[in-house]
DNA sequence: CAAACAGTTGAACACTCACGCAACTGTATT
DNA sequence: AATACAGTTGCGTGAGTGTTCAACTGTTTG
């Protein structure tokens, strides 16, 4: 994130529209909402994340194998799963020295498919 | 992205469960298209362009409006609108000196709307 | 207890990127 | 032609981030 605090309230140019900003304005959601949407995107903004999200649509999956299959180190992995799990989008449960990952979002499928939709039309 | 080139196809560890790898993988989709989907969700990854994008749906608007709305210069908000542009989330129109942005793409509010949908959440 | 192994974590590095600045283009007005 | 202004663009910078490496934790097995 860029835009750390100060959050300056000038801009250099003349209003144009004002009547258009005002109406803009206060249909606007809450700075914060439009924040946090911003953040929920990174974490679908990077193809490894991408990757092991889609692969456990359609089965929970050890470190392991999730290595494995992406043709990466565990350590890799388990970074990405660690953002993953601190924005509740997997879950996991250990099972003697391995752990399993899985989906904890019923959205991640449906944000998937409206990113498939604009994907495919070009 | 950090993944330039060269993609080994080795990891660190052991398979563990063979099965679930072979399966997984034929039913994923193919890698140019998760990359792409990562890509398109990188745009929306930025509170700056988030807002911009957000503030289209309701009105057309000029760069000098939006750098009002925003509180941002129109440098900064230029060089957003070019991102969106390359991405084709945004077209223009030229009035005299003025150009006008709008929303090109119908899938800008779904993508919209299942993040919204996870974000209220918690 | 020791060895083996799945997984985690912190530091370091290379790379990316949003923003402001300043210089520029293009259009309108006088 | 000159001025004014909306918008764009290249550059520099500071902040953020994905990966690797090495050291670590936790569990199982001999």
């Amino acid at each position: 994130m860029r835009k750390t605090g100060y959050e300056i309230e000038t801009c250099d140019c003349n209003v144009i529209n004002e009547e258009i900003i005002a109406q803009v304005r206060t249909k606007m959601p809450d700075d914060e909402i439009l924040l946090n949407l911003a953040d929920l995107y990174k974490v679908f903004s990077d193809s490894t994340r991408v990757k092991i999200l889609c692969a456990l649509q359609y089965s929970e999956m050890c470190v392991c194998d999730i290595a494995s299959l992406l043709g990466m180190t565990k350590s890799a992995i388990s970074h990405q799963l660690r953002t993953l799990r601190q924005t509740r989008l997997v879950k996991y449960r250990r099972d003697g020295k391995v752990v399993y990952y899985s989906l904890d979002d019923e959205h991640v499928g449906n944000i998937f498919e409206q990113g498939m939709l604009h994907v495919r039309e070009r």
